[in-house]
DNA sequence: TTCCGGAGTT
DNA sequence: AACTCCGGAA
């Protein structure tokens, strides 16, 4: 009888022997595939991050000519490590882990850690390698996360969600443990990378060579070439920015932006980005006089405006406030054009959409004189 | 030559 | 989510 709440649909135990069936034949013959040690293995796992197999091989082997062990790792001097790594990039990975050999040495008796929050601790070592060593060099059912395995899940499972995502990313570990056969997590999580990167590739993956297609529901949906799902956005920016409503006689002065760039010709209270350190009432300051050349007089905050577009989120902190001296005329530098307009104009006007929330705003709460 | 994506760690 | 920094693409 299946469970009744099954957390999601796994593949059958099936997968796993035929992913192994085949992984017996189809495994590339790697230096680091011949051995059990845990200090090679390790090595193995850093140098192949970022950095390509053909690339990491005679790198490797030249790495255990030089410090087989980490007893003579940790007792070269760095900078005979750094000449090791030398051509491989990411020197980082070297400085971790002479640091962590050190650390081996000093602290743990010289052996490495067993367990897999005993990897953890060490420099260098994240999720990925730590589950490396402990399947690949201890055998214990540990699954293992990389690159390809998150490929190669997002099609057997179909994922909607990019695999970015934590819930995502949590669905792909549980999937990748739960198919562990006991006692096999080695060969299973090489199995499962050596199929991403040879068959379940990014681009034209050969699912007629594949030994998992029957278990692959992007293939039976016809979703392969959509999976993994893109994550839905770049990396976005937190911007804080103020803008003051400076009245005069009644009418309020905006600003029209230049006709190149972000949000091109539209009008906007003036304003602009905090510098750091700077507070908001501050920023609006220094705004207006740069672009203005006017001094202002900055009065009671209005509102805080959040807004969310394209690559950055903002902040608008909303100021009333009044020229110091009304008679000064507002010179041109940032913007193409500077009008004084009554409250209700403001509506024939285009204006980008947080500033357009503000006129709401005002239109309700109405306009000192 | 610059730009952008990648794959792991923190 | 931010950072690293390389290497292939543009």
């Amino acid at each position: 009888m299946p469970e009744k709440n099954a957390p999601q649909k796994l593949p059958s135990k099936d997968f796993s022997r035929s992913l192994l069936r085949w992984y017996e034949e189809a495994a590339r013959d790697l230096p680091w595939r011949r051995t059990s040690d845990p200090y090679a293995i390790w090595a193995s796992e850093i140098m192949l991050q970022q950095t390509q197999v053909k690339t990491v091989i005679p790198y490797f082997l030249r790495w255990l000519a030089a410090f087989p062990n980490i007893s003579s790792l940790a007792g070269a001097p760095l900078d005979d490590v750094l000449k090791m790594w030398e051509g491989l990039g990411y020197y980082s990975r070297a400085r971790n882990m002479h640091k962590a050999a050190k650390e081996i040495m000093d602290k743990l008796d010289g052996r490495m850690p067993r367990t897999y929050k005993g990897l953890l601790e060490l420099p260098g070592i994240g999720a990925y390698t730590a589950g490396a060593v402990c399947s690949i060099a201890y055998n214990q059912d540990v699954p293992l996360v990389d690159a390809n395995v998150k490929r190669v899940f997002a099609r057997i499972l179909d994922m909607e969600k990019p695999v970015e995502q934590t819930a995502a990313a949590r669905e792909i570990r549980g999937a990748a443990e739960s198919l562990i056969p006991s006692g096999k997590a080695g060969l299973f999580n090489q199995a499962l990378m050596e199929l991403g990167a040879l068959v379940c590739t990014p681009k034209n993956p050969d699912c007629a060579g594949c030994p998992v297609s029957l278990h692959c529901l992007a293939l039976k949906e016809q979703t392969v070439d959509s999976r993994p799902v893109l994550p839905p956005k770049k990396k976005t920016q937190a911007l804080e920015v103020s803008a003051g409503v400076c009245v005069r006689d009644g009418k309020i002065l905006i600003q029209k932006r230049l006709p190149k760039g972000l949000m091109a010709g539209l009008w906007e209270f003036p304003g602009g980005k905090l510098n750091s350190g700077e507070s908001p009432e501050q920023a609006l300051v220094r705004e207006f006089a740069e672009e203005l050349e006017i001094d202002i007089q900055c009065g009671e905050k209005i509102t805080v405006i959040q807004h969310a577009y394209t690559r950055f989120r903002v902040r608008l902190h909303v100021f009333w406030c009044s020229m110091k001296e009304p008679a000064q005329t507002p010179a041109l530098h940032a913007a193409e054009e500077i009008r004084w307009v009554l409250p209700k104009e403001l509506d024939g006007l285009a204006f980008p959409s947080a500033d357009r929330r503000l006129i709401q705003m005002l239109m309700k709460d109405g306009v000192p004189v």
